[in-house]
DNA sequence: GTCTATAAATGGATAGAC
DNA sequence: GTCTATCCATTTATAGAC
């Protein structure tokens, strides 16, 4: 499997202005709509210059996707979360998983590599082991955690952990994705948040068994 | 706002060959990938026959979603439903929703419909309207039954309706979007959705509150 | 490495005969 | 309505000078 590498040319460099150009094109408008020149264009280089740097427009779309994945696992948050009692903890990762997932930069990557997703399976995948499978792991080992505290008492830890991506995603996450609706405000995020968070915990109470 | 209607023209008739050479096509390849060329050679007509019946490629992409969104409200399961207790209830709605979301046709047309949403708005909000939305005002219709029953007590019925369908579709479907697994056993299926329930039907108990 | 200019192919769309 | 043949713009990709 091709592990999703994060170039990020140096600032300033022809590389990273191509990169940065096709990003912005690549993600408004999708792979097929955006043509070479126009992209050679926005990063003000010649096509020649493009083309030295990137062999095709599969590898400029891939490289692109790999340097808008420069994972962000949301570090910081896991020890703060740890440190708190569940119901905390969960509302932290929450908020600050949908507050990224939801920013308009994670929902144009989504939308790309899912449209996509046919003819470029290997980029797929690795946009998933970059981003979204790390959280999951990270979720799961927080998840272990609380029933080892005696916090929750989960019986399938795989499953609690998408149980609880899809409660908080919602419809949300979807129809921002189809550009249904603007982006929800804080107080939004903070209710669906506050709502699944308090489903989970009263579902997987250890009272509840 | 634009209604998707679904002509659905005669079977055998040239529009009809037409329509399902793009229908084959463009949820296989995205829009991008696909050309007027290639719809004609499916569909064994000329290219200018093609364009006497759908006056652009555009035309014909919308058509396409329009006939493919063909509502499948999956009628018939919301009676049988309502005369179940709560659990077997939902039990029911989960494995029928989750079947058809997770069939190769339901996620080819959200893959496609998702990576042109910037391009075609009314198209995304359209087949909204016509699939996602129709479920939704049907399962919160049912949650408020339940309500009224007094098997649940569900604050609110919005929210919770959301939170329903995040928790069956978990991550099966962005995995199944992103191509990164098999269609799941049904039994895959049946422990899913037994899981969701059972911890919806924990979390909205009436003694829960 | 970078540019200007251009090749070679393919795209969407149409003209005109039947 | 349908076909064959074709137009013209655009696309990806490259050649050759600096």
């Amino acid at each position: 499997m091709t592990i999703l590498v994060a170039p990020k040319p140096e600032a300033g460099s022809k590389p990273a202005q191509i990169l940065e150009a096709a990003g912005r094109l690549f993600l408004e408008n999708g792979y097929g709509a955006v043509s070479m020149d126009a992209v050679s264009k926005k990063a003000n280089v010649s096509k020649a210059t493009l083309y030295a740097h990137f062999g095709s427009k599969d590898e400029l779309f891939r490289a692109m996707v790999a340097c808008e994945c420069a994972s962000s696992t949301l570090e910081g948050i896991w020890d703060r979360a740890m440190a708190m009692p569940a119901a905390d903890g969960l509302r932290l990762i929450g908020i600050t998983f949908v507050t990224f997932v939801l920013s308009p930069k994670a929902l144009a990557v989504h939308r790309v590599v899912l449209g996509e997703a046919h003819r470029f399976p290997e980029l797929a995948r690795a946009f998933y082991e970059a981003g979204p499978a790390l959280m999951v792991a990270r979720v799961s080992a927080y998840l272990e955690a609380l029933n080892g505290r005696g916090e929750l008492a989960i019986p399938d830890i795989d499953l609690a952990t998408q149980q609880f991506f899809g409660l908080i995603k919602a419809n949300l996450h979807m129809k921002l994705l189809l550009c249904l609706t603007e982006r929800p405000s804080e107080a939004t995020i903070q209710r669906f948040v506050d709502a699944a968070v308090d489903l989970f915990v009263r579902g997987y109470a250890p009272s509840a068994i």
